[in-house]
RNA sequence: GGGCGGUUAGCUCAGUGGUAGAGCAUUGCAUUCACAUUGCAAGGGUCAUAGGUUCAAAUCCUAUACCGCCCACCA
């Protein structure tokens, strides 16, 4: 590469021969670089090209034979439907544009798929307050009309979302955007749900559930969070024993107590019968022992409650045998049920439908009036779980669920199995562990290695039913007579047990997680010719190569704090599925937060809105700001000072590309280039710096190539080289014409290729001021540039 | 309770074995000559603390302190 410098070149190797057709009006104004100018125009001029589309691009020309260029391909994480871009989308786009050029610039059958997520509860979240102003009540509107509006709404703006994402200048290809409940993804989706169920991997089980008595649905382990709380222990008399507990209100539902069984102090009490008066009613209590109770706690005696608390309930299951069934006392609202167990009479009437806080307060009173309250500990914390969306207390329900089992090996339980001919001996969990385990799938930064193997480590089977409308309909029907459940696409005639026609389809729609956890391969068309069902065999066909040619994809960018909800799950899903790995390497970004590292909040007042900043300092400035100094795995301190100062830097590659097309326009070069020792000594610091900032690309390290050019380009490029050349090309100053056109020559040639290298980055601004450098090649766009 | 990080200039953070770095901020000077969305220059850190390994430690090891985050079914 060095070695052409060495030897002298013709005019016409160097391009400047056209400078006189070059559009002056450009250069010759002397005002600051105005993105809002460009950046549109720029977008459109990149659409009509083709080239977002790998398909359009052209193949390398100094390899013809290469008719199948290495593909490079990332799937977009479709950002949910339900809201305009925030700063988290911004920063997504911009990493995965940085890589996706690159990629394109040198030569690589480049696809980065857009898509958009329908976000089930999530949107019905953001709908219901839609709804709730509107003075409705969505519990009140036919699940199907429900359905309907949250479509249009959703659609609505997905199309506001996707001029979003062009105007951050994302060159993602629009002709294979997916939606997540486009008919192909939904059904595709019902396919592998009934494949899992095939092949055991599913099953339906009635137990308890993370239950939001606001949000009427149940959720995963993911969905609740944990709190510190300060509430009193209750030390309540039980017969001969004495129970410790914060919540009095579920001694109703008590089944039995348990103890340590090497506890001295209750041994003989083991297996026998005591009776506790609980206001209402004189319960039967069996005494039976686990060793899951803490004998130093409390009085290490513990009421089992199983229909409203997960260790009760796990308790229950091993006793099942000896104790009675759980009784449910506090229903779907979070309100007191007791009629039905202890009758109508006043005493129980009382208590009856009170909401479980009203209730306790009252049932503590008259528990302390009878006395059977032993003590009160006001200084007990404990940590209680909370919906995580409203924080309102999760009130475990006892709920029958489809679940998805992470941890045991799945096992045909269905002759329709496939598990014998696909080698999945496996559980969904060690098939993920091994792959990042052995390499084949990197993490950056490494540390979220650790996270991901932590967290898989305690998992437990998954919940996927979810009681709200807006979702994929979970495809399993029930017997109306039998209670027996048919896991199969299209409604059976017939049940297939009892023979019952009174079939009815499970209400409930899937986790919005299970499906984007299989966005990787069904965004690219997985399996479309060989389908379980041959309805769904409606992807446009000629993108129907894309699952060969794109999959396992190569990178996958998103946020560390949708680690486990969906990169864990795509890894599990697409290895079920497919195989295969989903993608190579998992990038993870940061949260971007205020100069202060607070998190942007509404209530704060400290949002900043991307669509605002591109509107003030332009789009490449934006993207800039939340590169630089943006290392993976890390929060980022953004704030607009930050943007202003790569709006500067926008000026400053305008100005200096000015300055070097005012002084090279017009003037032909005289004949071959003579470089001087220190024009070569440039070049091949600059040949070096290329180096450099591929490295750091190919290593990930954006932040690094992005301040590395940023530098050069400022305060070495401009600061010092056009500087130190000035009086080569002034006339009054100049030595020769040949020294006059070496100068042009080294400054041009590092002003091109520092285009190229800032392009990635922002690629508005370069790629207009390519489009107007004197003697570029018609129509040869920076974006398809060679790197 | 389990796990993962961080502690470097006023601020935000790079740097992971070889004489302390960037951006912003601060201070001084310059300015019809591409650019004031500018240039030149300056000040500023015993790299949390204590031990250890090494010819050599911000960097590797151990401990401590403080800060942050994630996971989690002690009633």
């Amino acid at each position: 590469m060095l070695r052409q410098f060495d030897k002298p070149l013709h005019q016409t190797q160097i391009g400047i021969e056209g400078a006189k057709n070059n559009k002056s009006a450009l250069w010759c104004e002397g005002k600051p670089y105005n993105p809002k100018e460009t950046e549109e125009k720029i977008y459109r001029l990149w659409e009509k090209s083709g080239y977002f589309n790998p398909d359009n691009l052209p193949v390398s020309k100094s390899k013809p034979h290469t008719l199948h260029p290495k593909p490079f391909c990332i799937i977009m994480p479709p950002p949910n439907a339900n809201g305009s871009l925030h700063l988290g989308h911004a920063l997504m786009l911009t990493l995965e544009d940085i890589m996706i050029r690159y990629k394109r610039m040198q030569g690589f059958k480049t696809l980065w798929l857009p898509g958009a997520d329908h976000a089930g509860f999530e949107t019905q979240i953001v709908y219901d307050k839609i709804v709730e102003k509107e003075g409705r009540n969505r519990f009140e509107i036919p699940a199907e009309k429900l359905f309907k509006e949250i479509w249009n709404f959703t659609q609505k703006n997905k199309v506001a979302m996707e001029n979003q994402i062009r105007r951050l200048g994302a060159s993602c290809d629009w002709s294979r955007e997916k939606f997540t409940l486009d008919k192909d993804i939904v059904l595709k989706t019902q396919d592998t749900f009934i494949q899992m169920y095939k092949d055991g991997l599913i099953y339906r089980d009635n137990r308890l559930v993370h239950w939001c008595s606001k949000h009427q649905t149940g959720f995963s382990d993911l969905e609740i969070i944990h709190e510190e709380k300060s509430d009193p222990l209750y030390y309540i008399k039980y017969g001969p024993l004495t129970v410790a507990t914060v919540r009095p209100e579920t001694i109703f539902g008590d089944v039995a107590v348990a103890v340590n069984p090497k506890d001295k102090r209750y041994i003989n009490l083991i297996g026998k019968e005591i009776e506790a008066d609980v206001i209402i009613a004189k319960l039967k209590l069996k005494i039976i022992a686990d060793s899951s109770v803490d004998p130093d706690f409390g009085t290490g005696a513990v009421k089992i409650t199983p229909a409203h608390d997960i260790n009760d309930f796990e308790i229950w299951q091993k006793n099942k045998d000896k104790i009675e069934k759980p009784k449910e006392v506090i229903n779907k609202y979070g309100k007191m049920d007791l009629v039905r167990y202890f009758g109508d009479g006043e005493d129980v009437k009382k208590y009856e439908g009170l909401k479980v806080l009203e209730a306790r307060k009252l049932i503590v009173e008259d528990l302390e009036k009878r006395g059977l309250i032993e003590k009160i500990d006001a200084t007990y914390r404990h940590n209680i779980a909370l919906c995580y969306k409203c924080k309102n207390p999760i009130e475990p329900r006892l709920m029958s669920q489809w679940f998805v089992r992470m941890t045991a090996a799945p096992h045909a339980q269905d002759q329709k199995s496939k598990i014998k001919n696909q080698n999945f001996s496996m559980s969904l969990r060690d098939m993920a562990v091994k792959v990042v385990k052995s390499g084949k799938i990197k993490f950056i930064p490494k540390r979220f290695e650790k996270i991901f193997f932590h967290w898989m480590k305690n998992i437990r089977d998954w919940n996927i039913s979810r009681q709200i409308v807006w979702g994929i309909k979970i495809p399993a029907w029930q017997c109306q007579d039998c209670g027996y459940w048919m896991v199969v696409r299209n409604k059976p005639a017939k049940c297939v047990k009892c023979g019952s026609k009174k079939i009815e389809r499970d209400s409930d729609v899937f986790d919005t997680w299970f499906s984007s956890g299989q966005w990787p391969f069904l965004t690219l068309g997985f399996n479309k010719t060989k389908s379980e069902n041959p309805k769904s065999e409606i992807r446009n066909s000629k993108h129907g190569n894309d699952f060969k040619t794109f999959y396992p994809t190569d990178v996958m960018e998103t946020g560390w704090d949708i680690l486990f909800f969906w990169v864990a799950r795509m890894i599990m899903l697409g290895l079920y599925r497919t195989g295969k790995i989903p993608f190579k390497y998992v990038y993870l970004h940061g949260l971007v937060r205020d100069a202060y590292k607070q998190k942007m909040s509404k209530s704060k007042g400290n949002v900043i809105n991307p669509i605002e900043m591109i509107e003030k300092y332009g789009a490449d400035a934006l993207r800039m700001a939340l590169i630089v100094g943006n290392t993976p795995g890390t929060d980022l301190a953004f704030s607009e000072e930050k943007i202003k100062g790569y709006r500067n830097f926008a000026n400053k590659i305008w100005q200096a590309t000015r300055f070097i097309v005012m002084n090279i326009k017009d003037i032909k070069l005289v004949g071959q280039i003579k470089l001087t020792a220190s024009d070569k000594k440039l070049l091949k610091e600059f040949e070096m710096l290329k180096k450099k900032i591929t490295k750091q690309i190919e290593s990930f390290n954006f932040y690094l190539a992005a301040e590395e050019i940023y530098h050069y380009f400022w305060h070495v490029f401009c600061d010092k080289i056009i500087e130190e050349n000035k009086s080569r090309l002034k006339e009054e100053t100049m030595k020769n014409m040949e020294d006059r056109d070496a100068a042009r020559y080294v400054l041009l040639e590092i002003l091109k290729g520092s285009l190229k290298m800032i392009h990635p980055f922002m690629p508005f601004i370069t790629e207009e001021i390519w489009q107007n450098l004197p003697g570029k090649n018609k129509n040869k766009m920076l974006m398809i540039e060679k790197w």
